[in-house]
DNA sequence: CGGGGCTCCTGTGCGC
DNA sequence: TGCGCACAGGAGCCCC
């Protein structure tokens, strides 16, 4: 499941390799994953555009065109872009191919279709963002402090602290995966309320959580389930994952067994000896 | 306000 | 060996 670090990673790869390319054709396979414009108008728009950057926010990606639109797309837990040479075809996961300049193709592929690809003004972004979606801080910018961190806790005392990291309205970019692998880090356990954290547990989840983010980026994030890279490579992070998936196995710092519960409705890893 | 359930969709993995 | 079915999962939405 891409989450911040899969999305960052891809960003980057993107802004370095798309900056500057035109599209010069654009199918698409799967008009379910297009918003809100039908196929022939989400085709028109595009074609003959530059990609000028891409930004960002939370698990969107946000791929300015120079014709004044923009491409905000949610990978949700299988989606894909990759960037592949002119002879490469389509699969049965292949939802739109966007033919650039230069010799290469864009392929926006999502085994489940849970994913999608909006196209809106650049200049409604910044609304859409933070009105409709309402995000919460990017839990590795500089102004995300360990104050702010206990600011939003307070607002939020009733909440199991698990589900609430994975909840973008409070923190952006956080899904299933660093959730609970924070929470491990931090030696708290998932179903705790957020009230219940006494203060040196809140600092350790928020350094937890940071480094976390941070270590997955440099080794361009976790392959678990679909997630690939824009080159098509996995990330390299899932060897260092320590309860994600490993229900039943040794915890990695006491030897215990690491349960897994459900947790607003997801999957949810611990130790039951380690985590307090 | 919090929590539970439903929805989308397909590959995986289980039981028989 | 093969079939069929339950299940996972981000996040919006509805309901209590």
């Amino acid at each position: 499941m891409p989450e911040l670090p899969e999305v960052e990673t891809v960003r980057r790869q993107m802004a370095a390799a798309l900056g500057g390319r035109k599209v010069i054709r654009a199918e698409v396979l799967y008009p379910k994953a297009i918003r809100p414009l039908r196929p022939a108008e989400f085709v028109k728009k595009v074609t003959g555009a530059t990609i000028r950057g891409v930004d960002r926010r939370a698990k969107l990606l946000l791929l300015h065109l120079t014709n004044g639109n923009s491409l905000v797309v949610h990978l949700k837990m299988t989606g894909r872009l990759l960037l592949k040479d002119d002879a490469a075809e389509p699969n049965q996961a292949t939802e739109i191919i966007f033919d650039l300049s230069g010799p290469n193709k864009f392929f926006y592929d999502d085994i489940r279709r849970f994913g999608f690809v909006k196209l809106m003004p650049t200049k409604n972004i910044a609304d859409y963002l933070e009105k409709k979606e309402g995000f919460g801080p990017e839990p590795l910018a500089a102004s995300f402090t360990v104050s702010v961190f206990k600011n939003l806790l307070r607002k939020k005392p009733r909440s199991k602290i698990k589900p609430l990291l994975m909840d973008p309205t409070f923190i952006a970019g956080v899904g299933n995966i660093y959730a609970q692998e924070a929470c491990f880090c931090a030696k708290i356990l998932p179903s705790r309320p957020a009230a219940s954290l006494t203060d040196d547990e809140r600092r350790r989840l928020y350094r937890c959580l940071r480094n976390i983010l941070r270590d997955a980026l440099k080794h361009r994030g976790s392959s678990v389930d679909a997630y690939l890279d824009l080159f098509g490579r996995p990330g390299e992070f899932v060897p260092k994952l320590k309860v994600y998936d490993r229900a039943g196995k040794p915890c990695p710092r006491c030897r215990a067994f690491i349960q897994k519960i459900t947790l607003a409705g997801r999957g949810t890893s611990f130790c039951p000896n380690c985590q307090l």
